[in-house]
DNA sequence: ATAAGCACGC
DNA sequence: GACGTACGTGCTTATA
């Protein structure tokens, strides 16, 4: 666990996700955090071990070793800092999230990373030659419709064929920057008029594929162990959730029917093996019913309900059984907006629809579900008057901009406000869950291993042998890791497969 | 090196 | 009346 996740004692105390806890918003590095806390002259450790450069490999116990060769003054500067935190953590009352969550799941992420995934190169190999020429293909049809060849794959140039030379759209928005917009909303409103847009989005997806996914994973791979190992970052989001860098295994495409095709490329260690998949059923949703205690969208979640179906049933005032894909759809969209506390703006301007039915779409959601409302307003309160809000397991998040008087950067502020427990608690569950099953796995002597989790998803290279064994257990504990409020059921199923996408 | 623009996930 | 969906990582281009 980098070089301050030294053991002491039995335990691993990592001071910087002390730190973080205590202040999420003051992310600093060990050399500052050392020179703050204990007055020391900060010693660029980074630059002692060369981290400058290229981060391969990326194996937690390949960095604790190198740490350890300078491990004499660290441990000491990192025992101390333990003192200095061990109180804080107390007077800010993060002793709960600090010792039942975080701290017991470095381990947990540790082996993870330890473990790594196999990936099958050669499937990505072909892939790879496979999206070039259709890339190509876009390419080639994008020059001949404009009759100029440029570099396709910038957004720079792209703006100024299209908006100057072919004059695609007289009031073409601009970037802050001054250039034209050439994203993926702009592209397809143009398609309409102009098939070229078309095309330019075909090449964006494939070169995206190619150079982010099909290209870069198998450079990744450890040659030691032929397996590529992920880096799990347990203080940068500040919500709480885990990062995943060197490669990010936490963004494998899986919308598109090109970009799952990567997905397969994600298999079990050998023939004896296969993955399992779990994931969380509508998590987020579940627990903003939960801690809201909105009646109606608590009575969904114990019927079982379809919640975007009841949402609609609700909001357009029909009988479940009356309501229709449209609605459905409509309803889906309030439903997530919700989570991220959007307006009547943003809902109209992502359905495509007249502010004023978004206006009425809204008024009844409010109407029929008066406890999110309350609960909005209430966090929004809770936060202004202590400067944080807080998950279920006690995790904070501060928020200095929640009184400040510019409107932007106040609602900005009141929408992280209302966002942050909700996806802070789906974290704290999850992380629970991981920790639940992992000490489990080595009760009962498993030898398949966790090896990935993207957020509400946990991935496991699973022993055939163990399949039936594991699979309850895995879906056991993540439902009961942290049981919601108001009686608020949790859901979560298990897949099995020979690749990820199979196992899904 | 760093910023901008874009696109992938939940 | 403003603003205009949360949290991330990483690619390529363009500029310094």
């Amino acid at each position: 666990m980098k070089w301050y996740g030294i053991e002491l004692k039995g335990e691993i105390f990592d001071t910087m996700l002390a730190h973080y806890l205590i202040e999420p918003e003051g992310r600093r590095n060990m050399d500052e955090l050392s020179a703050q806390y204990l007055q020391y002259e900060p010693i660029h450790i980074e630059e002692l071990i060369g981290k400058k450069g290229k981060n391969q490999g990326n194996m937690r116990d390949v960095e604790v070793q190198k740490m350890r060769e300078y491990s004499a003054e660290d441990a000491d500067i990192t025992l101390q800092l333990k003192h200095k935190f061990v109180p804080l953590l107390k007077e800010k009352e993060l002793e709960k999230v600090f010792n039942e969550v975080e701290n017991p799941l470095v381990q947990v992420l540790t082996e993870m990373e330890y473990e790594g995934v196999k990936i099958d190169m050669a499937f990505l190999k072909d892939y790879s030659v496979q999206l070039d020429m259709e890339a190509k293909a876009a390419e080639q049809r994008v020059f001949d419709c404009c009759g100029i060849r440029f570099n396709l794959a910038s957004p720079k140039q792209l703006g100024e064929v299209l908006f100057e030379r072919l004059q695609l759209d007289p009031k073409a928005r601009k970037t802050k920057t001054g250039q034209y917009a050439t994203g993926e909303d702009v592209l397809v409103k143009l398609a309409n008029q102009h098939e070229v847009a078309n095309d330019i989005l075909i090449y964006r997806e494939l070169t995206k594929l190619k150079s982010t996914y099909v290209d870069a994973l198998p450079s990744m791979i450890n040659p030691k162990t032929g397996r590529v190992h992920t880096c799990y970052s347990q203080a940068v989001a500040v919500t709480g959730r885990l990062s995943s860098i060197n490669p990010n295994l936490q963004n494998i495409p899986i919308r598109t029917e090109k970009g799952k095709e990567i997905r397969k490329a994600f298999v079990p260690r050998d023939t004896n093996h296969v993955l399992i998949s779990a994931d969380y059923s509508q998590i987020e949703l579940r627990i903003v019913a939960a801690i809201s205690g909105d009646k109606n969208m608590c009575d969904a979640f114990k019927q079982n309900k379809d919640i975007h179906t009841a949402t609609a049933a609700k909001v357009y005032g029909v009988a479940e059984n009356a309501v229709t894909k449209e609605m459905r759809y409509k309803a889906k969209s309030v439903n997530f907006g919700i989570i991220y506390g959007q307006g009547a703006f943003g809902l109209a301007d992502n359905l495509s629809i007249s502010r004023e039915e978004a206006k009425q779409i809204i008024e009844n959601y409010k109407k029929e579900f008066a406890g999110i409302t309350k609960y909005m307003n209430d966090t929004k309160n809770f936060a202004r008057e202590n400067g944080y809000v807080k998950t279920l397991m006690g995790r904070k998040r501060w928020l200095r901009d929640i009184s400040s008087s510019n409107f932007t950067v106040r609602s900005f502020a009141e929408r992280n406000a209302i966002n942050s427990p909700i996806q802070g608690s789906a974290a704290d569950m999850i992380k629970l869950a991981m920790i639940k099953i992992h000490v489990a796995m080595q009760k009962e002597k498993l030898k398949s291993r966790m090896i990935l989790q993207v957020h509400d998803e946990l991935v496991f290279d699973v022993l055939k042998d163990e399949v039936e064994t594991l699979k309850p257990l895995i879906v056991e504990n993540m439902k009961t890791a942290l049981p919601l409020p108001n009686g608020v059921p949790v859901e979560a199923e298990a897949g099995v497969g020979i690749n990820w996408l199979e196992a899904h």
